[in-house]
DNA sequence: CCTAGATCCTGTAGCGACTGCAGGATCAAG
DNA sequence: CTTGATCCTGCAGTCGCTACAGGATCTAGG
């Protein structure tokens, strides 16, 4: 497989995987005669893992203790539970966050005629004077 | 009031006033005799404005055409709605994902149990096998 | 066989929004 | 007068890419 062709599988830059390996999230792949580089299908698998945990918020970092985890079969799934558990704490302090933000953002446009100047303007007074979460 | 005051009051760390005027997001202020910054109360306002929208997730780029639209009198409302009135459905999208990402992550957190080895951990499958959305 | 365009290579610089540090100057309190 | 806090400038680093520049090589069509 060609850099592209593992690009277009997997939904991964041809940059982006060339930067993963550059910082050793991915292995050195072999090299064809031409110096291209090949991958087989773990290589692919590996990847999707990847892509797949980005998706779901996890640091390059994490993604890379991850790997160290479930590559090497003596890895603990207490290790990887720890890594993956204050996720969803996160997620949900940052849903909470948003929701608020929402809240009050679209109630302010709506609010919005957009037919005053700005002085009087809802957005900018919420931003200037609003102190309220 | 120094920068270290105006930080305080603002909550806005030193480094990043200091920042905010070097990418001329704040004016340049005035100095006193030892080479000082030297802020009044209506830089601390702007600032304020300026975190508060960073709060509400504006990028600095908006914030500085807000900051136009809000200081000069002519300045029509209306602008102001445009720059703020996509931020809301985005915001909505954002949290939209976030919850779909919170259920799979703490179900599967939960679903570990902390004491199998990793090749049976239902997070790393989760990661490396599971393709539903 | 030749050429055009696609794909690949390395290396480096840029993005946004900061943060941190080096190395020095100056201030305020005891 | 000394100590420690605060300030100054300027530059490098962070994260996770993305976008070049400038070249080599592959593949398909004529």
């Amino acid at each position: 497989m060609t850099i592209g062709q593992l690009s277009e599988l997997t939904g991964v830059n041809i940059e982006t995987i060339r930067y993963y390996e550059k910082i050793k999230l991915l292995p050195l792949p072999s090299r064809a005669a031409n110096g291209r580089r090949v991958y087989g299908p773990s290589e692919g698998r590996v990847l999707a893992f990847v892509r797949r945990s980005r998706e779901l918020g996890f640091s390059l970092d994490e993604i890379r203790a991850l790997l160290r985890l479930s590559g090497p079969e003596k890895a603990s799934c207490r290790e990887v539970r720890e890594i993956a558990a204050h996720h969803p704490d996160d997620i949900r302090a940052k849903i909470g966050d948003l929701c608020k933000l929402e809240r009050l953002l679209s109630a302010t446009v709506a609010r919005c005629s957009g037919t005053t100047t700005a002085p009087e303007c809802p957005v900018l007074d919420i931003l200037d004077v609003q102190r309220a979460k």
